[in-house]
RNA sequence: GGGCACGUAGCUCAGUUCGGACAGAGCGUUCGGCUUCUAACCGAAAUGCCGGGGGUUCGAAUCCCCUCGUGCCCGCCA
């Protein structure tokens, strides 16, 4: 079976991609939260975990353009263990006694005090350590009942830390419309609610103290422990009243997760059902990790790993290298100011390093490595970029011409073959947000560039050899190109520069 | 031991849901292209038992079973 679009197919996409709207689908109705990174607030953001918050904002932004009404989360996990090891260790230790930060800022100097407190826990006189255990338990019993003091012990670390990590998340960027504490379900009580409902559940049961549940009819071996037995919850216990909230409060929730979380959401999931949620509304992308070359894993406690501050650092001095080099044999006459130069190497290094992790399945995992995550040619953010900067050079120099949309007059075949992928972008956005896979988008961009580009060498639009209302149609064919090359880009959380 | 994921050119990866044309890109290698809207670009060449074995099918990278390798998980941690 052989069959070809209209011509009112070609009019249509090329009228309807001259707006800035291009690829944005109806509104759904639907009310979405994406809650994603979510890392603990106990130092610097390191390039371990930089999949979350690339993968949870592209997607994000993905079911944004597909019509959803989308909210942006970030848990904050500040009731555990670990920020019960972080308070005591911040009001324990003395500055004098901790290495120079590597910043001057609040996540990179509160971290020496984390890491301090972990190595005096591991290594330390068995005795001051029972002492130290003690204070830390206190702790997180003042958080399980409530305790306003110890409440405010605990968030002037949190708010220190979480500060820093924002900022450097910022520059992804990664934002959020709603920071979401852990004891916020500690303080308003409906932990204890959860853990009263769960006891009464026929699946509960108390062994040695502990109460629990038989998630068997699950298919999980393991069973639940919803309460400890010295009657303080744990984190998964609040995470339970954390997405009884998320019910409440949207039509559905998607948490982008670590693969090391699977188990944990599985058992989630099953006592949310016990709860009585309809658990179809709630949905986790998981993705794997980013390692070293060496195999050793990143970690804030040991300090081991790359800062996501010195990678994106690194990704924009190289961009700024490469544009800077690119000066002198530019052909265009729009001469770049410093600050043009620097706003250009900050949009391609950060691009870079966002394409890179965006454009990959999120199950396979990936070795860093600094050349590949900062490479600007091939397959890569700059790639793209380029070729947004080339369209917009087109209309920078078109002064008078008026487009004209007329798709009968583009019928060349690399005039027709840029219009059916002009033609494929809104239908790349509902695949990609019906399978939350924004690499989808990154897939579509480079392939889009491919034709772009095979029209751009072929078909000039401004030349004397080229008619006037045929210009006058390829300007138009140009426009489109270029707002499905931004709005692609814009999903994907990449800046689309005007000039490189 | 059990569960989940991954294995496609030297390297990094699309394609696997929903089976269909000689399996596609980029990097690297070899060759070629800036008096023409930006060469961070483009063209050409070489490179593959799609981890392995079996099965289903007219047809399998794609579905099923087995197997090998790698990562992650199997806490009264988060």
């Amino acid at each position: 079976m052989n069959f070809s679009p209209s011509e009112a197919y070609f009019d249509g996409a090329l009228a309807d991609a001259q707006s800035e709207e291009w690829g944005r689908l109806p509104d759904t109705g639907q009310s979405v939260v994406v809650e994603h990174t979510s890392a603990n607030p106990t130092g610097p953001v390191h390039v371990g975990r930089a999949r979350n918050p690339i993968l949870g904002d592209a997607l994000a932004r993905v079911l944004d353009y597909a019509g959803h009404d989308v909210t942006r989360e970030y848990y904050v996990n500040d009731a555990g263990r670990q920020m019960a090891v972080f308070t005591w260790a911040y009001e324990t230790f003395d500055e004098r006694d901790l290495p120079e930060p590597e910043r001057e800022k609040p996540d990179y100097e509160l971290v020496r005090y984390y890491r301090k407190g972990n190595e005096f826990l591991e290594e330390g006189d068995p005795e001051a350590v029972e002492e130290a255990e003690e204070e830390i338990a206190a702790i997180i019993e003042g958080l399980d009942a409530g305790d306003e003091e110890t409440y405010e012990r605990v968030e002037t670390v949190v708010d220190q830390v979480l500060g820093g990590m924002r900022e450097t998340l910022g520059r992804l960027p990664a934002e959020f419309d709603e920071f979401v504490k852990e004891t916020r379900f500690l303080r308003d009580g409906s932990t204890h609610d959860v853990v009263d409902d769960l006891r009464d559940s026929e699946h509960a049961f108390r062994e040695e103290g502990a109460w629990q549940l038989d998630l068997e009819a699950w298919d999980i071996e393991q069973s639940f422990v919803f309460l400890r037995s010295d009657d303080t919850t744990l984190y998964t216990t609040r995470d339970l009243a954390h997405h009884e909230w998320k019910f409440e409060a949207f039509d559905y929730a998607i948490t982008v997760l670590g693969e090391d979380q699977e188990l944990h959401a599985n058992k989630l999931n099953a006592a949310l059902d016990i709860l009585g949620n309809d658990t179809d509304r709630l949905e986790e992308v998981f993705y794997a990790w980013v390692n070293l070359p060496g195999g050793e894993s990143m970690s804030t406690r040991q300090g081991t790993g790359v800062d996501m501050d010195d990678l994106l650092d690194e990704a924009v001095a190289r961009a700024e290298e490469a544009v800077r080099s690119r000066l002198d044999d530019r052909i265009r006459g729009d001469d770049l100011t410093d600050e043009d130069v620097e706003r250009i190497a900050r949009q391609v290094g950060i691009g870079a390093v966002r394409y890179d992790i965006v454009s990959k399945q999120p199950t396979k995992a990936i070795t860093f490595d600094w050349e590949d995550a900062l490479d600007f040619e091939g397959q890569s953010a700059p790639y793209v970029q380029y070729a947004h900067a080339r369209a917009c050079g087109i209309a920078a120099e078109a002064d008078g011409l008026k487009p004209e949309l007329d798709a009968g007059l583009l019928d060349t075949p690399e005039e027709r073959d840029l219009l059916k992928a002009i033609a494929r972008f809104p239908g790349v956005v509902e695949e990609a947000a019906a399978e939350r896979e924004p690499h989808q988008v990154a897939t579509f961009a480079r392939e889009f560039v491919d034709v772009f580009n095979a029209f751009y060498r072929s078909r000039h639009v401004l030349g004397e050899d080229v008619d006037d209302d045929v210009a006058a149609a390829r300007l138009a064919l140009v426009t489109a190109a270029r707002r499905t090359l931004a709005n692609a880009l814009d999903v994907l959380g990449i800046e689309a520069p005007e000039s490189m």
